[in-house]
DNA sequence: GAACATACGGAGCGTTGTTCCGTTTCGCAA
DNA sequence: TTGCGAAACGGAACAACGCTCCGTATGTTC
């Protein structure tokens, strides 16, 4: 009996090479599909792209939102991995949680759609919706408990909640070149300085 | 020839009874199912609790967007005539534009769903999005005016931006009870204030 | 090459928004 | 009161979508 040397991470245990051939396909397809006409292109769409039938793309990625997750996965990885660096890097940690948050920002707003579908209601968007949470609110709260103890930004701030304003600022609609996600964010990043001392 | 002294205001042409009843029968039932499964429930929903069929709702209100103008006209009106009142009554413009924002955040909150449906860009929802901002908008704008005028705020930030931005912060995902969008705001609005002067 | 598990394709179901048109009702006048 | 044309009604029907299901095809293994 072979010892089965691999590593605990990939999809346990052997893929067929179709099947995995597939898997491939179906990620670059919906990644240029994504790109074209945003995250919530319709699954036929993608299917067609990728000459796959649409069971394909369901036994593959179970929810929509796992496609999703699976195309931006090492996206949002450099993005949890980019805040300890900043900090490291940063005499202040205000400036470094300041361009955490354009890191983040710029990631959001050159997915056509993504920040919409963050903020979705619809139901099958938990998985990406946690996904994002769960990996970058740590960061997230990292950065303002250190910008917190150096008394840079008020202290009552929850990540999550920021994260979620954030996102919720960066859901831009159509084309509208007055709005810019990046200026209304940097508001929000303003408005979380401390104030030295008002009444 | 009987003078027709009715005001511009309602639909021109005499309509006829049962019309008329209908349109009532169908705001009331709206305005009811609007509170209980927000203001994306299906139109058929809607149809149904007035006891109308689904023709009659689309005769009355061509896009749905019309609909839900149709519902929370009122209000509107109602907080775009605060501004101006809130202005004379306060000192500071810049307490005279936050106190209006909170105005409109309520409004926004109270309602399940309002937010998120205008940011929508899913199609039809134009109409709804023109009403709001045309109303509100120029509102907005003197506040901000005035408080640009007293160098309490920044002088570089676009009403409608700023709108488009309390707007996005509104909406809430489910029931998580972590995201407060009031306090949102109150950053966003917070980081509008002139810095002193930093260097 | 035979046999079995695995994976595939797309027809089909349920849910929505929206349109369309035969039927009903209203309002007016004879 | 009755008749008639216009106005309004109701809901069947269409289209677009997410998702499931199962008969068929294809790897893989011996």
């Amino acid at each position: 009996m072979p010892v089965d040397g691999e590593p605990p991470v990939p999809s346990s245990p052997r893929k067929r090479a179709d099947a995995r051939r597939n898997e491939r396909v179906l990620l670059d397809a919906a990644a240029e599909v994504f790109v074209t006409s945003g995250v919530e292109a319709p699954v036929r769409d993608i299917a067609t792209k990728a000459g796959v039938g649409m069971g394909t793309i369901y036994r593959h990625f179970p929810t929509r939102a796992d496609l999703i997750i699976a195309v931006y996965r090492h996206q949002v990885d450099a993005c949890a991995e980019a805040g300890p660096a900043l900090l490291a890097n940063n005499e202040s940690p205000y400036d470094a949680l300041s361009q955490w948050i354009d890191l983040f920002v710029d990631f959001l707003v050159t997915k056509h759609g993504l920040a919409g579908v963050m903020r979705s209601d619809h139901a099958g968007f938990e998985a990406l919706h946690a996904y994002f949470l769960d990996r970058l609110v740590p960061v997230c709260a990292q950065l303002l408990k250190a910008a917190a103890r150096t008394d840079e930004v008020r202290a009552d701030v929850d990540a999550l909640e920021l994260m979620r304003g954030v996102g919720n600022l960066c859901v831009s609609i159509g084309d509208d070149s007055h709005y810019d996600p990046r200026r209304m964010v940097g508001l929000l990043i303003a408005g979380l300085r401390q104030q030295p001392q008002s009444s």
